[in-house]
DNA sequence: CCGAATCCCCGCGGATACTG
DNA sequence: CAGTATCCGCGGGGATTCGG
């Protein structure tokens, strides 16, 4: 393992153990179950509590209560409660959020354009398993 | 919930439950603590398994083999075993493992830089922990 | 050197019931 | 409507030991 190869890593990762890298940092709040699909539900526009839920067909209560709470404390959606008669809640996303949507899109294109590549390497695996080690 | 929007996430994920979700699918397998890791300690080239132990400081053997051979499933990474004494085994990236590191990379540059974005907004959000709501 | 097997802890996430 | 509280199972992941 060269120097250079190290330094690229040093660069671009800041750091390899998981407390002080910034990107398994900053990619660990976002790798749950739910954080990717709500953000994307929000690109539109503000969403409210009962809207999402209905848009996420099997998350629950809790799930989405905590996700939103896990994004929200991280800067990507704001939270904002309208003192109506039912009470109004409604999400948003941030300019962080935004932006890290534009990131992530190209990840979320290309997961869902090389699906069938993955699943024929798991198929190809699990048929093949044992024979070969 | 506009019927536009809705078309458009179908168009982007092609179902949103998780279990029929291409993209929900595909990411499942790379969101594992060192997947990530892993992929980019390959990108200059094939690297031996005590190599790849060398440069992820705190991974433990048992889940370097299993992160390698979850990797291997999918079809992102190879394992060569060179009949040696004693014996020397190599991985490296595939065509579709270095496609998805392509489309990866825009995510890991975006969390680099707006690392301190996301610490300040945390800091920001454990202070006032409790005043708002 | 590379990996399988075993044991065990802990946190994610689901189900359900209760509040303002 | 928008949460909170409680209980609980499951699986990710660490430590350690054994095998080829």
């Amino acid at each position: 393992m060269d120097k250079l190869f190290q330094d690229r890593m040093e660069t671009l990762l800041g750091a390899r153990d998981i407390e002080s890298c910034p990107v398994r940092d900053v990619l660990s709040r976002v790798s749950g179950k739910w954080s990717t699909l709500l953000l994307l539900a929000l690109s539109d526009g503000p969403r409210r509590f009962s809207e999402l839920k209905r848009f996420a067909p099997d998350i629950s209560q809790r799930m989405l209560t905590k996700s939103l709470t896990d994004l929200r404390r991280d800067g990507y959606i704001t939270r904002t409660v309208y003192p109506t008669q039912p009470p109004q809640v409604e999400y948003a996303l941030t300019e962080a959020g935004h932006s890290f949507l534009e990131a992530w899109h190209g990840v979320v294109v290309w997961a869902r354009d090389n699906r069938h590549l993955v699943h024929e390497a798991r198929q190809r695996f699990d048929s093949e398993e044992g024979q070969d080690r």
